[in-house]
DNA sequence: CTAGGACTTGAACTAATGGTGAAGTCAATG
DNA sequence: CATTGACTTCACCATTAGTTCAAGTCCTAG
């Protein structure tokens, strides 16, 4: 039952037309298509979207946030968008860790450098 | 009065020698020529490159890199390094910062994605 | 019914990132 | 001297995240 247009999910989402093609042709959204191959998306096409970006600011690459978006149900409920937020929070969380096992080994410099 | 070649400052960095090469033309790091236009690098190259590693896991990009560096005199004295520390510690930080503000936005998720 | 804006495809293109590889040259040693 | 390992340059590779283009098709308002 998808009644959105490229361009009406890229309006509601703020990124470009060329990018919702994109990301459906990298599996983070689905399309219905019409009689005449256009594209029609659900209303949680443009959620996905921002969910991505957001993940992207998490450092996330295109190829894994399709891994991600890929426990979403089509008609997601509450507690699936929670899900995705538990693991997005973990990943950003792990990438937190890493960052300070790297300052602890700046912190070590001594060993980096002792000319 | 540089003494090492690509492959003593590989092999004392822990990097391949395309990997010296690349550096020096990116700006890390610089050399000297013999008469017969080969490298020479002083003792320090190693110690820009490791402290380089170390600024790559933080995120950095070997152009940011590159200025990073820039900051260090030739014949390096150890408040010199200190200073380099000091910078890529305020990085890290500032690149967590970012991660908890991202975590912030996706705890407000219910803003993302209220279908 | 028709005009024209929104849509379709696939491939080529961009631009940054971080190197690697091939082909040929140099230098120190036995 | 000749070998052999290290060195030289420059072109190329692979990945990432899209954008752009051309040529054509759809769909909706008037």
């Amino acid at each position: 039952m998808g009644t959105l247009t490229v361009g009406e999910v890229a309006r509601g989402s703020g990124v470009s037309g060329s990018a919702v093609r994109f990301y459906e042709r990298q599996g983070l959204i689905t399309a219905a298509r019409t009689g005449g191959n256009q594209r029609r998306f659900d209303a949680d096409a443009a959620c996905r979207i921002r969910v991505a970006r957001v993940a992207q600011r998490v450092g996330l690459t295109v190829n894994e946030i399709r891994d991600l978006l890929a426990a979403l149900p089509s008609g997601p409920q509450p507690a699936d968008w929670q899900g995705l937020h538990d693991r997005l929070t973990a990943e950003a969380e792990r990438r937190i860790r890493d960052l300070h096992a790297a300052l602890d080994d700046i912190g070590s410099g001594r060993r980096l450098c002792d000319l």
